[in-house]
DNA sequence: TCCGGTTACAGTCAGCATGACCACAACCCG
DNA sequence: CGGGTTGTGGTCATGCTGACTGTAACCGGA
């Protein structure tokens, strides 16, 4: 954004990777695909694409989960991460990716291909779990901790959840995405006397298959910040 | 990050832009440039640069405050803000700027020439205030809000000011980068019982111009992220 | 039909952090 | 010396939180 008189020559490429995370069976997931390139056989990596001169950078986002993984969810969280720009991050030369963080309840066609997967965040970084490509492997934890950060200070955990949902479903996602365990009383008491983080809705949950007393139903409220936040353990 | 297959063109051009605040006279100030183009008569930007291909985007930040402010603090804070990719948001073609967040407690130069000059944020936005250039009163808003917001969860307003300092001089920055008066013996109370906030140093610091009793110095501590937050009024 | 298990919901209580004050200390200036 | 100013230490009431107890409402099996 300046030096005018710069002739309009290319300087680096860019691209937008997205970390997508969902819950699934009461664990954090994150979506990773496996990179074309035959020299990265075995590693996974975050969906990307390259933007393309007419085209937003959310809009290369969207892109990329659509192409890549099948994910067409307009209704999902969608929000810029961080840039990365290491010189030397991509093997192929100079490219300055655009991280995203996604979060939706489900995705929308389930992506457990060969081609597109869902792993538990918990296995990230073990033996167990994938090898990732390029420096993804910053990425990721940088998408995580913003997604654990912001379920404190924001309504963001009812992007988990689709409507309408019980409390002890979002008690779950705050469960999930923390990796603690919280009282279901105080949490049921901080949530509903936060004003804005939920509203009531008609009718009642059917227990689940162990039994147990029926739950009422809410919604998202309007608020997006919460006052006061809803703090880690 | 993928389509390996891609040709390498060039995409978008990549660009920084450098938000950088600081508190002169008890007032939050933003160093902003004249932009060099002549149809940009009359207009303020922040200070910005191309990325060059063998630059990292720090080193372009950094760049950016040396050519076009003569600004060269290495120890000034400086973290990324976000990047901007819209279609429009240039003229002259498309460009990508990844913003920062740049806080320093006084501008190594004193930048005050007709090419450079501090703002004072409480007028930004007004009749009075300068007009910004490309869509830099879309970014300016954001480094504000961000650089307020992390004033609670963080120690960065020791980066406001030269150690050693006083807790008045401390709160003082507080005071202008949140706009609000701060009640001093709750304000001392709150971040000597922080863990890791400030440390104590040696001597004590002479009274002001109107006189009052000498204040003891500290110094930054080591802690990056305050235990509990402390929260606006 | 009763009974244990499970989940949802409601309430109590102590501890901690906070905001609103008050009091005193230590300097300057006239 | 005495008022003005700032720094520092304290009290007190309030509100939020964690830990905990108790009741409601459902399921499944004996």
């Amino acid at each position: 954004m300046s030096a005018p008189t710069a002739p309009r020559v290319a300087s680096c490429a860019v691209a937008v990777d997205v970390a997508l995370l969902t819950v699934r069976n009461d664990r954090l997931q994150l979506l990773l695909v496996q990179p074309d390139a035959a020299a990265l056989r075995g590693t996974w990596a975050l969906p990307g694409r390259r933007v393309r001169d007419d085209e937003g950078l959310d809009d290369t986002a969207h892109r990329s989960l659509a192409e890549l993984a099948g994910i067409t969810a307009p209704e999902a969280h969608l929000e810029q991460l961080r840039t990365y720009g290491e010189l030397t991050r991509d093997p192929r030369g100079r490219v300055v990716s655009v991280a995203y963080l996604a979060l939706t309840p489900t995705p929308g066609d389930p992506p457990d291909t060969d081609r597109a997967q869902l792993f538990d965040v918990a296995r990230l970084g073990t033996a167990e779990g994938p090898t990732l490509a390029y420096d993804h492997d910053r990425i990721v934890p940088d998408a995580i901790e913003r997604a654990r950060s912001k379920l404190e200070y924001s309504a963001l955990a009812t992007a988990f959840v689709e409507e309408p949902f019980t409390l002890g479903e979002l008690r779950s996602i705050y469960e999930a995405v923390w990796g603690v365990a919280l009282d279901p009383a105080n949490f049921r008491r901080k949530v509903v006397s936060t004003p804005g983080f939920v509203e009531e809705a008609e009718g009642l949950a059917p227990p689940g298959p162990g039994g147990g007393r029926p739950a009422k139903r809410y919604r998202r409220g309007h608020a997006r910040r919460l006052h006061p936040a809803m703090l880690r353990p």
